[in-house]
DNA sequence: AGCTTAGTTGAACGATCAATCAAGTCAAGA
DNA sequence: TCTTGACTTGATTGATCGTTCAACTAAGCT
């Protein structure tokens, strides 16, 4: 779908039902045809990025990769390869959408919720899939929460200075913290 | 200034100039006078953020507390505390403004960047200040960065989710990261 | 009193917005 | 061949947007 690529490049408030027009070579009785209003287009294309969250994001990211851990940061990596590859000015469209409506229509903050819960559940797998190497107090749901988090403001500091270096710490932070964790599993192991 | 609090309730681009005139209970003629255009009135907006940082956020969310990693979380108690009283639905006015505009002029993304800047600046001297507490090798501003990922991180899922979970799981993940870090560093100390 | 100037008024402008709809096309089924 | 209904066309609508401007007010200076 070619709104995709314009809520993502412009973001939604800022495209208009013209310029998806234009840009697909459609007319608006075509597109109000199937979409009866503007917010229905947007929550299509939200349904898409959820469905898309295994096969367009995880599935790229962890080919060849095995071990948990390393597909956690293999996915971050997706995200530095974008804002690299555009200079700074790309921005995980979920966030974008998340920031950008500030009192959204209740099913809009649900499509984006679960977006949200779509991609923490992916890496809270990683997490539980890993957690031998874990200490056994650590909560694997909020490390991906927390993942989730230091992502997103990476990203967005990262756009914002148009410097890469700002989600690089963030992730550096991350690296120090899950290698800090596996320490003390090691430990706690060793004295059980 | 009225357009302040518009801005963070509603966002910039949903904010009208009428909507401002009209809480303000002036005409258009006079915001005129003063601002240009409504970009104008956005930078003056960022620079009282800015101006602002130090007397209206930190001075009262510091009051009465010396210990540089308590005020870093004295700091996010703060954004805690306004999710809350909002019911989620708060959300940080830079972050907002960072992500909804997503080709902003230069001036405007500098203004935004150098409010960030001040945020950073000030977490990173409360972890220069309890740099005995940390170990030599973790960079102090890298870790001033993670905590703003962590803060925008956590509203952003608080705020889209309803749910404060989210933003105390991405806190008390930075708890634990710190936590130990401190012990690394004392143990550091005690080898050395 | 007269002049200047900062600030105000509010109607108006053109642009753009999401959405509508009567009229038309076209392929499949009866 | 005729009918039906899914889909397309594109001009049009009314609302709303940021911005402008000529006219006006009021205070300060000479």
């Amino acid at each position: 779908m070619t709104a995709m690529r314009l809520f993502q490049e412009k973001g939604y408030e800022s495209t208009s039902v013209a310029d998806i027009l234009k840009a697909a070579g459609a007319n608006s009785g075509s597109l109000y045809h199937f979409f009866h209003t503007k917010q229905d287009l947007l929550l299509e294309v939200l349904r898409r990025y959820r469905d898309g969250i295994a096969p367009m994001l995880l599935e790229p990211a962890w080919r060849g990769i095995a071990d948990p851990i390393a597909r956690v940061f293999a996915l971050l990596a997706r995200y530095r390869e974008a804002l690299v590859a555009s200079e700074c000015s790309y921005g995980c469209p979920i966030g974008n959408l998340a920031l950008e409506l500030h009192e959204p229509d209740p099913p809009v903050r649900q499509a984006i919720a679960t977006n949200f819960d779509g991609w923490v559940d992916a890496i809270e797998r990683c997490y539980i899939d890993a957690s031998a190497r874990l200490p056994a107090t650590t909560d694997r749901r909020a490390l991906a929460v927390f993942t989730l988090s230091i992502m997103e403001g990476g990203v967005m500091q990262a756009r914002t200075q148009r410097r890469i270096e700002d989600f690089d710490r963030s992730v550096a932070m991350l690296r120090d913290f899950v290698a800090l964790l596996e320490r003390q599993a090691k430990e706690q192991r060793g004295t059980t």
